[in-house]
Formats: structure tokens, C-alpha cells, sequence
DNA sequence: TCCCTGGATAGATGTTCATCAAAACAAGAC
DNA sequence: GTCTTGTTTTGATGAACATCTATCCAGGGA
């Protein structure tokens, strides 16, 4: 359940956009990631992780949040996991998913329009 | 060719994904914005453009960077440009592309990890 | 005027993706 | 063991997307 390779951003590629133009190896990573969250179930299912007490949040808690069958929530979270922005872990009968905000900060400071330089 | 309406946050949904759940509406439009910037190609052509000396760029700059065709990356540009990330300008014989940052911005700020609320 | 160049549009094609129903799997309860 | 509930995987289907070729439009120079 754990065990997907860290597809994303490793921590080498935070110049921001605007400052210098991506290579295009850095281009391909953060497309990857950008595409794990341009879809309005996914920013909401990592909204909610993210923002749930405790920073964990029950599959049966994310279900009904949504119009769409139980195999689709799956299919999404997936997509997030491989995407390394979230872990699910088991326990018991349910099962249990945490945000990794370590891997959106990047994405965030690559956005960031190069705040005020003097 | 500027009169595109801005399909993109207009500034009311900005608090960040970890502080609470996202709405289903904020997230739509986000996900419009992070679906435009989740291509390797289009992510360096706003790079290319934002980055660029005078904060514009003319296609011609642009086309050589790239292994696609013409058309494609004009295609790319309109995702661009219809996501309100950019905006372009016909200036005699040359298109030139200005960035609008303070589009980005509001992004950056949805996946910044609520910095350190003390 | 006519051509040439830069750039956008139109139409077609192959691929990727979101979704669902059905089946499989995992853990408790009986 | 067998039933029940919760979650993931599989396979299929229709929509969205990236890319191409061919065509069109706008400006500038002969």
C-alpha cells in the first residue's frame, strides 16, 4: 500500500517559474503532479485528508463526500498516492489516508511569483 | 484575441488546502487552472514567457524551444490564454505573450501547507 | 498588386483518462 | 467455517486531449 516510488519533485527543481525558464525534465515531474490535482474530486479528497483532525482522514469518511461510486474514490486516491501526496495505511477493517504536505510545498514555491526582489 | 473571460479564480478561494475542506465549486476552478499548467509543454512555455527579459515573449522565441509543430504549440498557447494565465498581443508582423502572475499566485497560495501557524 | 512569412484555425487520428459494473480481496462478527 | 461490510482491482466504454497536416488570415516588402 505504501510502497509507490516517489514519482514527484524530489526537492531539486524550486527555482520559480518566473525566474528562469524549467529545463525539461523539471517541466515533465511537476506536469506530473500538477495533473495528479487538476481534477475537482482529487483537490477535494487531498482537501480533506490535509485538513482533517489528527491530518488523517477514513475512506468511509471521503465516500460520502461525493456523487460517484466507491471504485472511483478508489481509482482517485490512487492516482494521489502514486502521485506521493498521500499514504494509506490499514487498520483493522478501515482504511486510512495522510497528507504529504512536505511534497505541495514545492509545487507551491514553484508558482510563487518570485516574491518582491527589492 | 485578449477577450478571453477569465475562467480562473477571481480571488475568493484562497485559503489553503490543509486549513479546510475545499469547496466543490473552488474546486473545479482550481482544478481548470492546475489542469492548464499540468503539461510539460505548457508549463515551460509560461516559464519561457514569465521568465523572459521586458516579462514578454514572442512566439517566435518560442516555437525553437520545443519538438512540436507550429499549430501545437499555438494549440498549447490557447490553453494558456483561455485560463487566463497569459495574454497575447499582435504588434506588427510578431504575437508577443505577457504573464499575468497574479493568477498564479492565488494557486501557489492553495497548496502552501498553512506556514507554521505558530 | 502579389508574394512571403508569422501565426491561428479546422479537421482527423491515436492516446489518455474518468467512470461504472462486476469481481476479488481483507478483516471482523456470528 | 460462513456471512457481512469495507476497499481495491479488472475490464469496458465514452469523453477529453495532444498532435499532426492542410488551410486560412494578417502584415510587410517587392
Amino acid at each position: 500500500m505504501s510502497k509507490q516510488l516517489p514519482l514527484v519533485v524530489t526537492g531539486a527543481c524550486c527555482s520559480p517559474l518566473a525566474r528562469e525558464p524549467l529545463s525539461e525534465p523539471q517541466a515533465v515531474e511537476l506536469a506530473k503532479a500538477f495533473k495528479a490535482i487538476s481534477d475537482p474530486i482529487r483537490l477535494r479528497l487531498l482537501s480533506l485528508i490535509a485538513s482533517h483532525e489528527g491530518g488523517e482522514a477514513c475512506v468511509c469518511d471521503l465516500t460520502d463526500a461525493f456523487d460517484v461510486t466507491g471504485p472511483t474514490i478508489s481509482h482517485h486516491l490512487k492516482v494521489l498516492r502514486e502521485a506521493g501526496l498521500i499514504d494509506g495505511e490499514r487498520r483493522g477493517t478501515w482504511v486510512y489516508y495522510r497528507a504529504h504536505p512536505e511534497v505541495l510545498a514545492p509545487l507551491a514555491a514553484v508558482l510563487m511569483p518570485a516574491a518582491v526582489p527589492a
